[in-house]
DNA sequence: CGCCAGGCCGTGT
DNA sequence: ACACGGCATGGC
């Protein structure tokens, strides 16, 4: 699947920021809201000159969520995203490539605190660990979870680790012979078209062994 | 007007 | 250990 994707959109190379602080505060904003109403958060937080660190940092909250305000969940977005500045404050010296170091030598334990903060669910944590910080983390959205399901590659009874064991496993050999940061190019190319495809309107975009590949991913409920 | 969006969390069984 | 609703807003 993920050869004919390539072959169709391909390459993505992705995350639309300027900085791995943008791809983290897009990262927490996202969560369940179009990315369309991300954007225009993150040109409030830009035209006020808060989409940094120490931006984030000096900022009142009440005013931080006015700006977020355009992405929904502006309570606890607001609050999830000081917390990871705090975070980062009190772990890392508020500087976000100390974690990105840390994140490229022990991935799992970056995750595990990541997983600890207000806000921070299985898929934002890897969002961040690998679209931030570089490292090989697969990352599951609702897109690919259709996908599997509607494949019957796995039952509706799904859980986030199975679907990222499952989608790991098509990438065995990078993971047994590629260095780190080529297996991570590959994982961001991955969710890169999968995200691609979920947003475009097409039904279906490729077939696979006789299979149709991805089709109606906008339609949530049923397919 | 109803459904959906690149989830996460607290609560009830 | 699950399922289920709430969280907020904007686009179509």
């Amino acid at each position: 699947m993920y050869d004919h994707l390539v072959e169709r959109f391909g390459p993505q190379q992705w995350w639309p920021a300027k900085t791995a602080f943008e791809v983290v505060v897009g990262a927490y904003l996202t969560q369940n809201t179009a990315w369309t109403s991300v954007e225009r958060s993150i040109a409030n937080l830009e035209a006020r000159g808060v989409l940094s660190v120490e931006g984030l940092r000096a900022i009142p909250e009440d005013e931080l969520r006015e700006l977020i305000r355009p992405s929904g969940f502006m309570l606890r977005k607001a609050a999830a995203l000081r917390a990871f500045v705090a975070f980062l404050d009190a772990h890392y010296g508020g500087d976000l490539d100390a974690l990105r170091r840390h994140a490229l030598g022990a991935a799992p334990e970056v995750r595990h605190s990541l997983l600890a903060l207000p806000g921070v669910g299985p898929e934002t944590a890897d969002a961040i660990l690998l679209y931030a910080l570089g490292a090989p983390a697969m990352v599951v959205d609702e897109y690919l979870r259709r996908i599997v399901v509607r494949h019957r590659l796995l039952p509706e009874q799904r859980k986030y680790a199975e679907i990222q064991t499952l989608a790991q496993q098509a990438f065995a050999r990078d993971r047994a012979r590629a260095k780190p940061e080529e297996l991570a190019r590959h994982y961001n190319e991955f969710h890169a078209l999968i995200v691609q495809i979920g947003k475009s309107n097409c039904r279906r975009v490729a077939v696979c062994e006789g299979c149709p590949l991805a089709w109606d991913l906008k339609n949530a409920t049923r397919s």
